[in-house]
DNA sequence: GACACTAGTTTCCTTAAAGAAACTACATGC
DNA sequence: GCATGTAGTTTCTTTAAGGAAACTAGTGTC
């Protein structure tokens, strides 16, 4: 008789396995967390803008993300009439839920960074 | 005179955009958080006891996320005198660290699946 | 009429991540 | 001596992610 798993067939187990990877559906790739860090502190924000606050990202990238961000219901897209027609993007208060989460990612980063500096000896 | 970003450009922001990047790279890869939460419930495990809970996960895959996370200090590798002989991989304090990190996003994945759930009308 | 702005899309390319299967190497048990 | 168990490593292949540059298409400015 073959060995088997025991502690991952509880369904506690499945069931929280199965969140984390939504989340990290959700938020994955380079830049869903840099994105929503953006529009966290920025509100609302025209696409050129993004563009130019999110260091590094491409046009391509950018779009990609906030549709599937959009799918998502993190963020919503507007068209405004104006001329040249601008969009503005703006985080929904599900998106928002998401904060809690990306202040821990922070915090925990920066005291790894803390700790990685005091072994430096 | 072209459009600049502002937002970003604060001390503040560049820091956190850091410190996320840094433990984003840190729990990287598609089973990171599943081995954590495996050594979390489970202890002392070993290297065959972890290619059994992880669902899924190939020896290659494991034995490169584990020297991965000891490198990074979330575990320890200990080389049992048996025979044959066997390896202990256990989580360290500071891997235990992540634990609030973790309970946020499958908390959050929970919650998801539970919206989507409602919406599906 | 050339240039700059708006918001993207398209194409082509490179790199990284992941998986399956076979293999090493040693020990125990039948 | 053959199967099974330990802990991995190696090779080969596929897939996904990401980036750079050019392009569409319309409006406004000098």
């Amino acid at each position: 008789m073959k060995k088997q798993a025991k502690l991952t067939n509880t369904e506690f187990c499945r069931n929280r396995i199965i969140a984390i990877n939504d989340t990290m559906q959700v938020l994955s790739g380079k830049w869903k967390f840099h994105i929503i860090g953006t529009l966290l502190i920025g509100g609302k924000m025209r696409f050129m803008d993004l563009l130019r606050e999110v260091e590094g990202i491409g046009s391509k990238m950018l779009s990609k993300e906030l549709q599937d961000m959009e799918m998502n219901q993190l963020v919503t897209r507007t068209v405004l009439n104006t001329k040249p027609i601008t969009v503005e993007y703006e985080i929904t208060s599900y998106g928002r839920t998401l904060e809690p989460i990306i202040d821990e990612i922070a915090q925990w980063g920066a005291a790894y960074r803390e700790a990685l500096h005091k072994s430096d000896d």
